[in-house]
DNA sequence: GCCTGGCACTCTGTGCGTTCGAGTGCCAGC
DNA sequence: GCTGGCACTCGAACGCACAGAGTGCCAGGC
């Protein structure tokens, strides 16, 4: 185990590491710090440190660098969560406020995210497998056409066009429209297939393959909404990825281009807490030198979705950490208001 | 005017110089294109050349680079626009084909655009100003709260919450749902506010105040539907900026995250025909050193939106004006189609 | 046993002078 | 008006020396 001040120096290190984007050396770090040991003795704490692979060195005679492992260490054990400031939360409730529907609401917490880290955002779009239906309207466009709306309660809108086998009268509508929800509404997605799979059979047998399909594509629908959305701001912070960016940033905007790619990332964050990965533990080799910070939100006590950051391994963790959750729980109050 | 054989030359430069990004040179001209003249005379015409600002010299003693003035004279004189090989028109229409909805036709033209070109790519949804409504459906959530469903002819659907000033009974609901679709279905989204106008004044005054606030909210509806939207795609492609991309990269970045830069980019486009805006032509200064290629698509004969690429001013012009081409046409084909 | 000051060593980054080569401008001649 | 020749310029590449930062190691002190 690793004496505390040895600890004290990686700490030291990452901090002056993120600060700087220099290698540090032993002199400096007693200059900057008082660690109340001469810069010998730090010389024989960073040797440990070197062999235990916290850090490591660029090149002979330059300073250490933290490794992803040193990083893992200084988030674990090291660093705290930097809570915001007044004001800044204050800002961010302010400008959340103001969202007037859900794609606003996402757009604004990406862009939030984005000017709060300064690093890359990503917000996936509340997933709808906890969702619940509110509703479900159909309209006939013409004899052997229908179209299917869907409204959940997390205020998402998704429609369908059907054709039908057969014409279908008004009154057969209405009767559909009417059963359908009284079985659907406010029930979850989930629940949906096994709670209108006998309706056919209650319909006259001219209308029960159009019945049939209508409930097919509302199937459909569901299946397709649980598919998840996301989006991303804030890719010009890319340039802040220190001298080496030009290297860097060519894997990373393919990577960000790729919703898969995002959604897997987002997608391994464990669903309670935030999740820190670090360097080379996302398994995505273009994010290899990238971490992320997510966590989960929502609008009640369940987490429905994620969001979080991507920026360089050298990112200042407290602070991102702090600003991550702190705009993942004003969205989660914002959702559950509205 | 200048001479046949000096745009040649200009010709000759442009293409090396998108072909090798350095500089050319007099000897490496002749040596590359038969001009049947020798390099001294290559240099009389390149110093012409430069007097009338179409070329530059980095610093004396290099080669010769177009200047943004160069390359329109390229764009508008010396170059066609080059047609695609019919492999690639065939890859086009079946990736196209494969899209589901709007969403997913606007998502893979966009990428495809960005694979074509090797550049930034920037889709514009349809515009709704020529748009018609399908359909109005209002529903009761709760006595004084109901939600409105907006579907457009271009198969795009928006809702809203309203809350009423007063609960508004189901058959009251029914016959507002009835009259408010007699009179706007199949009609333009700028002829409904005179449709409507009159609509409060034949309810019974308590429910007047109601059907004012139902209308105001489809009317705000319209107007913010009419808003347009883009997407972009590609930014990876950012990378093969050149040898000076870490400084350029940043502005251009940031001018892309700016919904209102890109779609006043778009906008300058001429309604007609292809756009081409070369470096200090485009307004906004992080896009300097950037060419737009821009050109509208629609589903019918009136250009319903415009769809483009940003890249460096050093790029292909025929080759990428005859993706952009390409791809609006079949775009606007399967608009026409669905 | 741990910390410290001292010292030799090893790198990188920088500044400087030299050379090399591509490219130019100009001129006289055809 | 085109061409070949020629002197000139300037940047890129290279080698080299030097300063500076940082290290590892060791002997000595608390």
């Amino acid at each position: 185990m690793l004496s505390e001040r040895r600890l004290e120096v990686l700490r030291a290190i990452v901090q002056d590491y993120v600060g700087t984007e220099e290698p540090v050396g032993s002199k400096a770090l007693t200059e900057r710090h008082s660690l109340g040991v001469s810069p010998a003795t730090v010389r024989n704490d960073m040797a440990v440190l070197e062999d235990e692979g916290f850090i490591a060195q660029p090149h002979t005679s330059a300073g250490r660098i933290p490794t992803d492992k040193g990083y893992r260490l200084f988030v674990d054990k090291l660093a705290g969560v930097k809570p915001l400031s007044s004001p800044e939360r204050r800002a961010i409730q302010n400008f959340l406020d103001g969202a007037v529907d859900l794609d606003d609401v996402v757009g604004r917490t990406v862009r939030l995210l984005a000017q709060l880290t300064r690093q890359v955002a990503v917000v996936q779009y509340p997933s709808l497998t906890r969702s619940t239906v509110r509703h479900v309207e159909l309209l006939s466009l013409a004899p052997a056409r229908l179209m299917l709306v869907l409204i959940t309660d997390t205020g998402r809108v998704e429609q369908r066009m059907i054709d039908c086998p057969a014409p279908f009268g008004d009154m057969s509508l209405a009767d559909l429209r009417a059963r359908l929800n009284s079985r659907v509404v406010g029930r979850r997605f989930a629940d949906v297939p096994r709670l209108v799979q006998d309706l056919p059979e209650s319909f006259e047998a001219e209308d029960r393959g159009t019945v049939s399909t209508v409930l097919s594509v509302l199937l459909d629908t569901l299946v397709e909404e649980t598919e998840e959305r996301l989006i991303i701001g804030g890719t010009s912070n890319l340039t802040r990825f220190g001298h080496d960016f030009p290297v860097m940033i060519r894997p990373v905007l393919e990577a960000l281009e790729e919703q898969v790619v995002l959604l897997k990332l987002l997608g391994e964050a464990t669903d309670s807490g935030m999740t820190v990965r670090i360097g080379h533990e996302n398994a995505h080799e273009g994010l290899n030198s990238t971490s992320v910070v997510a966590v989960g939100y929502g609008s009640g006590d369940e987490a429905v979705a994620k969001l979080g950051v991507v920026g360089p391994t050298r990112m200042d963790y407290p602070g991102t950490m702090g600003a991550v959750r702190a705009v993942a729980r004003y969205v989660g109050q914002i959702l559950a208001e509205s």
